[in-house]
DNA sequence: TGGAAGTAAGTTAAGACTTACTAACCTCCA
DNA sequence: TGGAGGTTAGTAAGTCTTAACTTACTTCCA
């Protein structure tokens, strides 16, 4: 009852997330397309035994319920969001800001790889009526911040980034850019002006950190 | 058929947006409060009905099916957004930047006052598989995005914005904070912390549009 | 007195989940 | 070593609920 993903422990070599029988990761692979192509809301149980290729009785072989099948994209949003750029983060080889912007390079490149399923999640979900999942996306969207803000607290202390404006605030700034890059590749996809984000935005917004100190 | 909200030609003075009824404002209210609390994936036909306080079937008599009443939704949200923000950018009294700041302020007191439904509408309609919503949506999206990019190419021939980064990709900018905060409004509410977005984040976004003309 | 606005009670479709059954594959021991 | 018994993963055909929308009838008031 309390298990979400029921599992043969941990399993072979083929599983992606922790916990994650080989066929669970096939089926949450094609979930996730399906969720990329029509968003939360359009996915059924249906269409994914239909993609997967089997039956929709068959699905529930692997998962107990549609809710454990969105908990299992859930680990692999954090998996593919959170997880990195903790990472990054961690990177002493590299200044904060130089970590900050590949931060935000991560996250542009993951709303362009998957066609904007982090908002889409993120997006969907925070309107569920259910406390576990909202949960569950409450958790992910706060550790992303507060990556974020850890670091450019660092920052501040280092001298490195200016100090005239809370971290809590310029990290909300920092999330904001790829939100609003995915919204916009939602609605009017064009590669270029997305390659014109990546080039000349970040950078700007990056250089925006520092370029305040200067001021007064 | 191809009408959308049919309308009593404009009808008398409470009625909201322009061929509203007055029956039919009361109802988008009601459907727009919903919205608000469920999303749009969470709204339904007998819920709106049992909010206003009659049947399902009564319903029918003011809107032909749900996606008008969408549709109707959608007008008052460009007429929230859009419209207020264009009579902002025409402000000739205001110099561009404060123009900019006036609108991304316009657009932060609808997220706080209306439960981030921008957003909600926004990311919920874009993975809808309805042709005509989906364009809607695309046209509030890029006539938001026009009437701050059309500032910014103001701003930077008037010298008063640095010409470094390209409007649109600013434009994209000054939208994603707006975004930002309605997603943490959604998943992470806190009064405290959207006073400081409004009081700190918004003029360093508009000082960083000046600011990085005093580089190189 | 006729039309605008409402109701009760449907219909139809879809979506989540279940049930009863089966074929393939292990395992283990007489 | 071959077959009994168990497990895994699948199927076909349901159930039950909800959601959008309809139909036939009523009520009220200008």
């Amino acid at each position: 009852m309390t298990q979400v993903v029921t599992s043969t422990v941990s399993s072979g070599p083929g599983a992606r997330g922790a916990g994650e029988s080989r066929r669970q990761a096939e089926i949450l692979d094609r979930a996730l397309d399906l969720v990329r192509e029509n968003g939360l809301g359009g996915l059924t149980t249906k269409k994914v035994a239909e993609r997967v290729g089997f039956t929709e009785a068959a699905l529930y072989r692997h998962f107990p319920s549609k809710k454990a099948l969105i908990l299992g994209m859930m680990d692999r949003l954090e998996g593919m969001l959170v997880e990195p750029i903790r990472i990054l983060a961690q990177d002493v080889s590299k200044t904060h800001s130089e970590r900050l912007e590949s931060i935000v390079r991560h996250h542009t490149m993951l709303v362009r790889r998957h066609n904007s399923l982090p908002i889409l999640l993120l997006a969907e979900a925070s309107v569920s009526d259910d406390v576990e999942l909202l949960g569950r996306m409450r958790s992910i969207f706060h550790a992303y911040l507060s990556v974020l803000e850890g670091l450019l607290r660092e920052g501040q202390s280092a001298g490195e980034i200016s100090e005239e404006t809370r971290a809590d605030c310029l990290a909300l700034m920092l999330l904001g850019a790829p939100a609003a890059l995915a919204i916009r590749h939602r609605l009017l996809p064009d590669a270029r002006a997305e390659d014109r984000f990546e080039e000349m935005l970040i950078p700007f917004l990056i250089n925006s950190l520092k370029e305040a100190k200067g001021r007064s």
